[in-house]
DNA sequence: TGATGTCTACCTATTAGTAGGTAGACAAAA
DNA sequence: TTTTGTCTACCTACTAATAGGTAGACATCA
């Protein structure tokens, strides 16, 4: 009973890692097709249309993610902590090459010429995201862990978008370990003074 | 005699801008032919191929770039000046939505499905802009202008992440004054201590 | 029985790219 | 001076392949 991933789930696994390597114009039913065994048709009964077959996946992608950093939230970790494991996900996915990108980050990129429904649940991600990183920056500084200087929620932005450009240039590149050398220092100048 | 760009500018004008806005998959010979009323076999005439297509529009970027950047390294301005000018370029780009984006990030997000000729290119215009980085903050580090935290080549990576992350989240949030609320502080930082 | 999932077999539109030809500019040969 | 050839830039008309999507038959399972 090792992967019991039902079609559908394994649709969205396949559809996932193929947009992450080349976006929304990236890939076709074709491709996932070959990659599963199954015909076009029956991806067609699973998902009507390409941009419903996206909103499902980004939705899901969405509910993990929230999932995962609520997780983090937990009364066990300090904020430092918190945000630290955030990173060390990525980090962690960006070396193993499993998804090596934020699918949202790489949708963002595209966002002009998305179907309306996909573009409004990437920007509902990135709204989700920065709300999660104000509020883990805001509770660090009422904690005297972080000493920002500028208010939370543009710390947030700062932070996330040091995150979704370390994972370009990690890509561009080709050096996983980029992506550390780059986000390390902005958690070091929120922790304390010199590096 | 106002603007007397040749047809194939124009045909690079446009496939610049189709980029920018959807990536390498995101437009077609199609799509210019009928942006500037020439067949699409006329398009063929001078760009056999889609990928000598963008190879040539990368190397008009990367052309451009290097020029504008070089401009910027007078001795008339200081290291400071330098990089201020730098980001103001993006910041009046986004906000007039000219060129919203920099071609070579919007490429190197789609890297793993690019033709070699065309990675390969995307790849030297990130090493191209992190070494122009590197040498202005290693020349304001020199002047005493900029206080760094890390080695110059580190800080230049942590600066171009943070401005493809805004860029990017700039078009997630449809907001252009989100570019200069995350990179601005950033050059703060790099000048002095507090904000 | 009927719902679910998969299939074969198709459709139309679009993709990048090709074949072959035309009209005009320019230059050298007659 | 005409004529011949070459070149550039564009054209119409096509190709093979792929795109997203549909209709309906068949099987399995509750």
């Amino acid at each position: 009973m090792k992967s019991m991933a039902s079609t559908s789930e394994k649709i969205l696994d396949v559809a996932q890692s193929l947009i992450v390597a080349g976006g929304y114009n990236g890939f076709s039913y074709a491709d996932i097709s070959a990659a599963i065994g199954i015909r076009k048709a029956s991806i067609h009964h699973h998902f009507p249309t390409k941009a419903e077959l996206v909103s499902v996946l980004v939705d899901r992608y969405r509910r993990q993610a929230e999932v995962g950093l609520e997780s983090l939230r937990g009364e066990l970790s300090s904020p430092a902590e918190q945000l630290q494991s955030y990173l060390n996900y990525w980090r962690t996915c960006i070396r193993d090459a499993s998804p090596s990108f934020c699918v949202c980050a790489m949708l963002a990129g595209e966002m002009q010429m998305l179907p309306e429904e996909v573009a409004s649940r990437v920007r509902a991600h990135f709204q989700n995201l920065a709300g999660w990183l104000t509020s883990v920056l805001r509770a660090g500084m009422e904690q005297d862990l972080f000493r920002l200087n500028n208010r939370p929620e543009e710390e947030a932005q700062m932070l996330m978008a040091s995150v979704h450009g370390a994972m370009l240039s990690a890509r561009a590149f080709n050096d996983p370990g980029l992506f550390t050398i780059i986000v390390t220092p902005q958690i070091t100048r929120l922790l304390g003074r010199d590096s």
